[in-house]
DNA sequence: AATTATGCTTGATGATCTTGACCGAACTAT
DNA sequence: ATAGTTCGGTCAAGATCATCAAGCATAATT
C-alpha cells in the first residue's frame, strides 16, 4: 500500500509539514509534480489524516496535564461519554477494554480546575487520576516498516 | 503572551498547516508579512512546537491499540523507563502519580505482537492492558482562552 | 513634546507551485 | 510476441506565492 518514497515523504513531514514541496522533492529524489501528486493521494486515501500543528499547551496557560480513567456509574455509560466529549479540557480519551471504561487525558492550570472537573464527572463514574510528572516518550510513530 | 490574532492562526494552522501564508492571512486579515512575522515568533517562542502531520495507524498497519500501566518492580523503574523508550511500538508514554509509574500507548498488528511486547516489559516490571475499542475524543486542543 | 519601538501595509522581486504535454516501463489481452 | 492501456514519472510554462525593503501610524518612553 505505501512505497520506501511515500514512508520518506511521510518522516520528513512529520518532522515539517511546512516544508516547501521543492525542498521535499530534493530531499525524497522526485520530481516536484511527483511529490505532489504522491501527497495528493496519501491525503485521499486518509493515510495523512491532515496537516497540524504541535503546540505547546504550558504556552496556552496548561500547565498540568493528568490522565484520567473513568469508571461510569450502572446506566451512566453514555451520559459519561457524553460529558467527557463536551469537557474541552479533555483533549483526548480511549474507550478500552477493562475495569475502566474510559481513558483520557486532560489539561489543566490549576488544581482548583482538576477539582471542578473530576467532581463534575464524579456525579456519574467513578474517576482515577494520575498527574503526569513528564513524558518519557513524546508523541511518535510506530516503525514504518 | 497571546492575542486573539495569534489564537486565530493557530487555531487555523491546527486544521491546516500547509495552508499557504496568503491564505492564512486573508483568513485572519492581516498582510502576508505580518502573518509570517507572527508565525515566526510563535515558533521562536516554542508555542509551536512544530509543524507535523496526523497518520492513520491502520495506513501503516496498525490496526490495534492499548492502553498499558506500567508498574516497576522494586529497583527496575530506570531500566524500564529506557524499555519503554526503546520499544517503538509504544507511541507516547506519560510518568505519573499514584501506583502505576508509567501509562502509555501502544500501537500493534496481532494479539501475537502484543503479547510479544507485554512479556518483554513483564520481565521487569507489573503491567495492566487495556485494548482501545474506539476513540470518543480525538486529539484536540483545550480552549485556548 | 520629541523620540523610539512596535507592528502594520504596500509593491517589487525572486522563488515556488501547478498544469499540460509528453515519455517509458509494466501489465493485459489479443 | 505485440499492441494497447495504465501508471507514474519528467520537463517547461505560466500562474501564484513568499520575502524584502521602505514607509507609515500608534503607543510607550523620556
Amino acid at each position: 500500500m505505501l512505497d520506501d518514497l511515500d514512508r520518506t515523504i511521510i518522516e520528513i513531514l512529520v518532522h515539517d509539514a511546512r516544508i516547501s514541496l521543492k525542498e521535499l522533492s530534493n530531499q525524497v529524489g522526485l520530481s516536484s509534480p511527483s511529490v505532489s501528486e504522491r501527497l495528493r493521494r496519501l491525503e485521499e486515501k486518509k493515510v495523512i489524516r491532515s496537516f497540524t500543528i504541535d503546540i505547546d499547551p504550558v504556552a496556552l496557560g496548561y500547565s498540568l496535564s493528568a490522565i484520567v480513567r473513568v469508571r461510569p456509574l450502572p446506566g451512566m455509560l453514555h451520559i459519561v461519554e457524553k460529558l467527557i466529549q463536551e469537557t474541552p479540557e479533555i483533549t483526548e480519551c480511549d474507550k478500552v477494554t477493562g475495569d475502566d471504561c474510559f481513558v483520557g487525558k486532560l489539561q489543566f492550570r490549576t488544581m482548583e480546575q482538576l477539582d471542578t472537573i473530576l467532581d463534575r464527572l464524579s456525579e456519574r463514574a467513578e474517576t482515577n487520576t494520575s498527574i503526569v510528572k513528564s513524558s518519557p516518550v513524546k508523541r511518535r510513530l510506530p516503525p514504518l516498516s
